[in-house]
DNA sequence: CGTACGACCTGCCCGC
DNA sequence: TGCGGGCAGGTCGTAC
């Protein structure tokens, strides 16, 4: 589910939720995610305000008023839920609103105001941890993170310089958060259909002309999908738990056998597997 | 160092 | 209807 912009999705329906809001109670279900949780979470967690929601990669940061920044990875399958507990009115009375914990519930924040906010992951690859905010650079999930596709360092010189000599697949070297963060399968499919690129070309041999065609396809697929409210496959939910639509807006992702969307093109889109991934892509437009 | 690949998990879909 | 196999949005650790 979550690349980039399911994550940005994530942190616009959080920011105005909790910022500014007092932590007052953490639920724990299990002990871990992919790894243990920090020691003492709940504690560290509980009495602080939220001074920011903030995004880096696929990383959700949440800034806090004791010094410390809870970094939140979603993994393949992780959501954010967010309720509001209390009365509320139906048309006949009022009822109190107490949504009951789901399965893969794993952790639940619940602020002073009735804001509660549900961590979600049946696949538990995603991550919760603590850092000290001023360190948080240093960080193991942090520190080996490039740049961010939506910033102004992105840019052709930048993918010419960090894709040179490289002898992987352009593909798996836009999958490798260290040059460029936020991309996964789906949106290194997509960009590369639009840019024209075939993802078994080596990163090293993509012509400057092509980076330059990737770079802004690559900022025109993940804009849009922001501003579709994030995508992915079946069933990405923002945090109100409605579903985003960009999925109708895929051009090879999950469509092998179908016609390629290149006006006069009579291709089929192909799947091949790359370094263990599905790869999606027209043999005819993607050269 | 760069690169390839298995491992980590649950759920769902497909074919038999 | 049930069961086994394969596959899924990501990333890390290990081996070469």
């Amino acid at each position: 589910m979550p690349e980039l912009p399911e994550v940005e999705t994530v942190v616009q329906g959080l920011l105005p939720a909790i910022s500014g809001r007092l932590i007052e109670n953490v639920i724990i279900n299990r002990p871990n995610l992919r790894w243990p949780f920090p020691l003492d979470m709940k504690e560290r967690l509980e009495g602080n305000v939220v001074l920011n929601v903030r995004r880096r990669s696929k990383y959700v940061l949440v800034d806090l008023s004791r010094g410390e920044t809870m970094i939140l990875h979603l993994g393949m399958s992780g959501r954010v839920l967010i309720h509001k507990l209390g009365y509320e009115k139906s048309e006949k009375n009022m009822y109190f609103n107490k949504p009951s914990v789901e399965k893969h519930d794993h952790v639940i924040f619940d602020f002073e105001d009735k804001t509660r906010v549900v961590y979600n992951d049946p696949r538990r690859f995603g991550a919760i941890d603590l850092c000290r905010s001023v360190e948080l650079n240093k960080h193991k999930m942090m520190s080996n993170l490039g740049i961010e596709p939506l910033s102004n360092q992105f840019n052709a010189d930048f993918l010419v310089d960090n894709f040179k000599y490289r002898k992987t697949s352009v593909k798996s070297a836009l999958l490798n958060q260290k040059y460029v963060c936020g991309l996964g399968n789906i949106y290194v499919c997509e960009a590369l259909w639009h840019s024209g690129i075939s993802p078994l070309k080596l990163a090293g041999s993509v012509k400057r002309k092509q980076l330059e065609l990737l770079t802004l396809a690559i900022r025109k697929v993940l804009k849009e999908a922001i501003e579709s409210g994030g995508s992915s496959l079946n069933d990405f939910k923002n945090t109100a738990g409605e579903l985003g639509y960009f999925q109708h807006n895929f051009k090879v992702y999950d469509r092998e056998g179908n016609n390629c969307k290149t006006k006069g093109c009579d291709s089929k889109i192909e799947k091949i597997v790359q370094s263990g991934r599905s790869t999606f892509f027209c043999n005819k437009c993607q050269r």
